[in-house]
RNA sequence: GGGGGGGUUCCCGAGCGGUCAAAGGGAACAGACUGUAAAUCUGUCGUCAGUAGACUACGGAGGUUCGAAUCCUCCCCCCCCCA
């Protein structure tokens, strides 16, 4: 496929998934070159509608679909409605809780936005290139049970199924049948995908890959296709940590859930032996320009991360929040300027009126602590400040004195800020 | 359907009538040290109140006890073996 666009550091799309990462493993790697030099080629992933949001863990799989069109193929995101009813077994210990119709169909719309600030969807024309995303519900939901196993099932061997790492590492603690019959439903995503759409990859995280490797067998018996599989490699940061998660959950893409400061912040904070393979993994940079930031060291890798997080953060909030994070964050660790961006809450004057307003209380109203218990324990700790200076005193209340240019800046630990804006 | 073993605080995992808000580990958070990193050391880690108190917690519902996570009954869920 030849390329166009920009910052093509690599001619072909395997070469680039090499060299920034994403390659773990693939069902035929000679096959699939052949193919995507040949044509442009029609690849989906899945996705998850758990959440009306996507996280921090779906930017790889996002990113793959990224680099995919970049290099003109074609990307397919499916939206897992239907699946999401059953539940993948992969990689997961217990029993997924099961989603009504009406909470998937809301998560849809979701993500079906936050997807389009990535990937150019089709809108009804006939580009070449353009995305599609589908609801694998729409061929799923109303298939009638005895239909799909005469259909589908047939092909299927219990023998092989039990066979797959997904389903056996489930053996001890136990699978249920609707999630044993998951990669027969993710098989025949694949197939349908193959027979509609002309979809020769399937790509996902490693995890996918018995699920994947169905769907290939799939399009072969029913189709007569040759079909492809990519995986990626399941993250964990330096320290062992899952991907994206922080002492308050996921780390989301909707700045309703993470902020964009603190999904900066995630960044920023990534651990050093880290920088490199997110860089590659998560930004769009060039390969000159992440090999330069790769030669930094020690002190100096802070200004790799500072690059990863605004880059990361422009992608997905846009350029001028990004700017806005980086703003705030200098503000905040440098002591000045301008603090617009640091997240906010209101309060009236009148609050800080008399007697004022409780330390304690502002702290875990305005979410920086979870309890008044845990205010004390920090303020005990010497972890909280106002105004910049550590407070003793836990029966602090904030008065008007406490206020400076219109707002109380309220600091725990030597990370998280907040600022309660009087009006 | 029968027999056996289990369900404990964010996770793993002890406890098996009081001394249990529950050992130990992990994660997390804070302090020191630093580079908004790691490692290390120290502290914290149910809620409310505030030094000694109350409340809520050990799958669910009852019960026995002065007193239960610990004993009994019924129910739900999981694992293993047999049919």
């Amino acid at each position: 496929m030849s390329s166009h666009g920009k910052n093509l550091d690599f001619d072909n799309f395997v070469d680039e998934m090499q060299w920034r990462g994403f390659f773990e493993q693939c069902t035929n790697e000679v096959g699939l070159r052949k193919l995507l030099t040949e044509e442009s080629v029609t690849a989906y992933i899945g996705f998850d509608p758990t959440a009306d949001s996507l996280h921090v863990g779906s930017l790889l799989p996002i990113m793959g679909l990224v680099h995919l069109q970049k290099h003109g193929h074609r990307p397919i995101g499916i939206v897992g409605g239907g699946t999401a009813m059953v539940g993948d077994p992969s990689g997961k210990t217990e029993l997924r809780q099961m989603l009504t119709l009406e909470k998937i169909e809301e998560n849809l719309a979701g993500i079906r936005e936050q997807l389009s600030h990535f990937i150019k969807f089709d809108e009804g024309g006939h580009e070449p290139g353009a995305g599609l995303l589908l609801n694998n519900a729409d061929w799923l939901k109303d298939y009638g049970y005895i239909e799909f196993l005469r259909d589908v099932g047939r092909y299927f061997s219990v023998n092989q199924m039990l066979a797959r790492d997904s389903v056996k590492s489930r053996m001890e603690k136990g699978l249920s049948f609707i999630e044993f019959n998951y990669m027969i439903l993710q098989a025949y995503d694949f197939m349908v995908l193959n027979r509609d759409h002309g979809c020769r990859l399937q790509m996902g995280g490693n995890d996918q890959w018995g699920n994947i490797c169905s769907g290939i067998d799939l399009c072969r018996r029913f189709n007569q296709s040759e079909v492809f599989g990519l995986t990626f490699p399941l993250l964990a940061t330096a320290t062992g940590a899952k991907m994206g998660k922080t002492a308050d959950g996921a780390v989301w893409l909707d700045p309703k859930r993470t902020t964009p400061y603190d999904f900066y912040q995630y960044w920023v904070n990534v651990d050093d032996r880290d920088v490199s393979r997110f860089l590659r993994l998560y930004t769009l940079l060039s390969r000159k320009d992440i090999e330069e930031l790769e030669k930094l060291e020690g002190a100096d890798i802070r200004q790799a991360k500072k690059v990863l997080a605004r880059e990361v953060t422009a992608q997905v909030h846009g350029r001028e929040e990004a700017n806005r994070s980086v703003k705030a964050a200098e503000a905040l660790f440098s002591g000045k300027a301008d603090t617009s961006s640091v997240p906010s809450s209101d309060r009236p004057a009148v609050d800080f009126e008399g007697n004022g307003l409780l330390l304690l209380e502002a702290l875990v109203d305005c979410g920086l602590m979870k309890s008044k218990g845990e205010a004390r324990r920090m303020i005990r700790q010497n972890a909280v400040r106002v105004e910049g200076e550590v407070v003793s005193d836990e029966m602090l209340s904030l008065t008007t004195s406490h206020i400076v240019e219109g707002k109380v800046a309220l600091q725990v630990g030597k990370k998280r800020h907040h600022h309660i804006k009087v009006k």
